[in-house]
DNA sequence: ATTGCCGGGTC
DNA sequence: GACCCGGCAAT
């Protein structure tokens, strides 16, 4: 029994990025998905310059080309997103933008995406699964889904704000792991052109490492809700294929790592206690060093 | 033990 | 705000 239970679940893509929770089905919710890009008459699957989609044998999914980084945000902001195959039954809504089409069976629901909005023939030519992203069950219970949200209080407003990150400095979005992915990348193009970046100006998810030593620069930022980086402002949000892959989130929400110690020296070493005086005021005051910076 | 500096205090 | 320091983590 277990193992059949493993086993049809496994057969999910959406499983393996959330395993934190089973978030919202509302559709309403996930304004943030993206257009998946896949032109009619392109098979999607080319031109991303330097990602080459594997053969994709061992799951529904296929290889995660690189997200930009304000998806990878999404990631971070958003725990799962959605659940599928849960043991109850439910309708099933396309989450194609303007669609919201409700069908009562997966398979109708995968054919309706596979034929009007992904262009493919009726045949499931031994689907890929990629219709699997442009839908989501409705829920009929709620017992799933009040699973995953047991660590949230609820009615406050803040208990959806995900847990303080780690500082993101500038690095590479973290490599999200090929479980889940648009099944094409969703053109950078659309996003640039895009007037500012207000997708998430000050969201905790959001946040890029300060220049230099602000000290306040990591601290009170528990008060944004990562709803305001949910904010649509695609042109034409369709849904995106995406969930919450949060790589191993920090577990204590709040919890502030530290910055890793820089190799440079600083006032106390190059002066030395005896000539305090001649130490940068932060280093007198015991903040981070402003005269020599990392 | 030393160093860097966060967090929090006082003025 | 400026200024100071306890205490923690990294070294």
């Amino acid at each position: 029994m277990a193992a059949a239970a493993l086993t049809s679940l496994s057969t999910s893509p959406l499983l393996l990025g959330a395993p934190a929770v089973a978030f919202s089905t509302e559709p309403s919710l996930e304004p943030w998905r993206e257009a998946p890009v896949r032109p009619p008459g392109s098979s999607g699957s080319s031109g991303d310059g330097g990602w080459v989609p594997t053969s994709d044998q061992s799951s529904p999914s296929t290889p995660s080309p690189p997200l930009p980084p304000e998806a990878a945000h999404f990631l971070f902001g958003e725990p799962a997103l959605r659940k599928r195959k849960s043991s109850l039954q439910g309708l099933f809504q396309c989450l194609w933008k303007r669609c919201g089409k409700v069908l009562s069976s997966a398979s109708g629901m995968q054919r309706h995406i596979r034929l009007v909005h992904l262009g493919r023939q009726a045949e499931p030519e031994q689907s890929d699964g990629e219709e699997d992203f442009y839908y989501t069950e409705l829920d009929v219970g709620v017992d799933s889904l009040t699973d995953g949200l047991s660590g949230l209080t609820p009615g406050s407003p803040t208990a959806s704000t995900p847990p303080a990150l780690p500082r993101l400095e500038p690095l590479e979005p973290p490599a999200l792991p090929s479980l889940l992915r648009p099944p094409a990348l969703p053109p950078p193009p659309v996003l640039s052109s895009l007037p500012a970046p207000q997708v998430c100006p000050s969201g905790p998810a959001c946040q890029v490492g300060e220049a230099s030593g602000g000290s306040g620069g990591a601290r009170g930022h528990s008060g944004v809700s990562s709803q305001g980086c949910l904010a649509p402002v695609h042109p034409e949000p369709q849904p995106i294929p995406v969930r919450a892959c949060a790589p191993a989130l920090p577990a204590k929400p709040g919890a502030n790592p530290r910055k890793p110690r820089g190799d440079a020296k600083k006032c106390r070493k190059v002066y030395g206690m005896d000539h305090r005086d001649l130490w940068c005021t932060a280093c007198r005051w015991k903040k981070a060093c402003q005269r020599f910076l990392d």
